[in-house]
RNA sequence: GUGCCUAUGGUGUAGAGGCAACACAGCAGGUUGUGGUCCUGUUAUCUCGGGUUCGAUUCCCGAUAGGCACCCCA
């Protein structure tokens, strides 16, 4: 024997015991139900990609620091892909002219990330992606947001469990635009943008401070102060007269109002803290929030991306999307205790014990009529007495026993036991 | 990248500068065809390396691993 090898998972990484997978399972199976209810079609992409197409729009840590590269045989650089936006524009760049629009696609996919695995962030995880391309009306950005919505509401998510908060790239882009950031060269513009981002998490003076030293003076800073302040549309409007003639007001007022004719009025609220780390959102972005107190944050987000496709070279289409991933999920089913669902949706199993090591004909001949017959059937490979097989069934959680031994083949039966009621029924062979 | 915390059977935890304890799980049996209870047996180089000490699993330093928060991301 050579040195002792850790059974340890690389960091960062889980394994998926059966227990464990279940629950996965179970959040995969519910996306991907609720994706195919509204039409969308599933598809794949390699787990690696050039390493160039998350460098390019994928913002500094995700397209940098963070990317897992490595070299190929002929020298060229590859990534495990961070996340699937690049990717499935990529691949829907190749398709996109000769397709018939819009195109609904989704996959379900892990990622890599070389992070700080910490609760809820892992350095593999797997993600849900939804995107419509080759729409630009306002009803794809509904759709999506409906989708995330329905979404939350399949796993049985309470009304006041979560908030799905709405913002637009171009309205703050506006609000850039009368406070004189979008003058500003770009270093100073992205602390204005960073500040925005953080602005629940610091206080007045701290954010002062910041603008202050971006170069915006009071002024300016009482024009983003104002916009950060206000919590609906109304306020806005009362606070910074004219900003409801911006397009991208305009697109947050009609996404509301049809939202709220379709019934989700009580889920949604503009949030304008709303940015994205993203660098390739350009209208619509979106978080959905735990309000668990015990799990306060965000649990996955989206937008619109009608400019990416511009890094292969073609002309752009419009996109927009969303994103959650498994561990954000577990958490917030786990700290809303959702999970009942979990063992409901695990498969009926049969338990056909090997009463009698002479038997193993006669028991494997059962076993394949009654998988025959479309049931799951798990049969004892050693002999065993009936009692530890029972006991078996009932710390394997096993609902039938099929009892087969000697006395039921001489009269040319078998009988089927329910653990739960005790009972017990009688089949001819 | 920064800071804080933790490391003892398979799992979860006690413990004390001098023979490492308990619970659960596992396996075997009590019990030759009817279970969940009960009883018995069985399971540990106390993460690694160095230091202090007659003696360290315990105290100190370092490494490694894990967790949490920040950053970032979602």
């Amino acid at each position: 024997m050579g040195k002792k090898l850790s059974n340890q998972e690389p960091k960062g990484t889980a394994d998926w015991l059966p227990e464990e997978f279940l629950v996965r399972k179970y959040i995969f199976d519910t996306w991907r139900r609720v994706c195919l209810r509204y039409g969308f079609e599933e598809y794949l992409t390699p787990l690696v990609e050039s390493a160039d197409i998350y460098r390019a729009k994928s913002g500094e840590d995700i397209g940098g620091k963070e990317l897992v590269t490595f070299s190929d045989l002929g020298g060229r650089e590859l990534s495990i892909r961070p996340e699937m936006t690049p990717s499935v524009t990529r691949m829907v760049t190749k398709v996109y002219a000769s397709s018939p629009k819009p195109l609904k696609y989704f996959s379900i996919a892990n990622f890599m990330r070389n992070e700080k695995p910490q609760r809820g962030r892992n350095r593999e995880f797997w993600q849900l992606n939804c995107d419509i391309f080759g729409s630009n009306a306002l009803s794809a950005d509904t759709e999506i947001l409906q989708l995330a919505l329905d979404i939350m509401i399949e796993f049985d998510a309470p009304v006041d469990s979560f908030v799905l908060s709405i913002n637009n790239r171009k309205l703050i882009d506006a609000v850039l635009d009368l406070c004189g950031a979008n003058a500003l060269a770009s270093d100073k513009k992205t602390a204005v943008v960073r500040t925005l981002d953080k602005w629940d998490k610091l206080n007045a003076a701290a954010i002062s401070e910041r603008l202050g030293e971006a170069g915006l003076d009071k002024k300016a800073q009482l024009v983003i102060t104002q916009f950060m302040n206000s919590r609906s549309l109304e306020e806005l409007t009362a606070s910074l007269p004219g900003i409801n003639e911006n397009i991208g007001f305009k697109e947050l007022a009609l996404a509301t109002q049809a939202l709220e004719n379709l019934g989700y009025g009580e889920f949604i609220a503009f949030n304008p803290a709303v940015i994205r780390g993203f660098d390739y959102y350009d209208g619509l972005v979106f978080e959905v929030f735990d309000k668990n107190p015990e799990n306060n944050r965000a649990m996955f987000g989206g937008g619109r991306y009608n400019g990416l496709a511009e890094i292969f070279g073609e002309k752009n289409f419009p996109a927009v999307g969303f994103a959650p991933g498994d561990e954000t999920t577990r958490l917030f089913l786990e700290s809303w205790k959702l999970t009942d669902k979990v063992k409901q949706s695990a498969p009926d199993k049969y338990y056909l014990p090997l009463l009698d090591a002479s038997l193993v004909l006669e028991t494997n001949r059962l076993a394949k009529e009654l998988r025959g017959q479309g049931k799951n059937v798990l049969v004892g490979l050693e002999a065993q007495k009936i009692n530890k097989a029972l006991e078996y069934a009932n710390k394997k959680d096993i609902s039938r026993v099929v009892i087969l031994g000697g006395d039921e083949i001489s009269l040319g039966k078998y009988k089927i036991k329910d653990m739960k009621k005790g009972g017990e029924a009688e089949f001819s062979l």
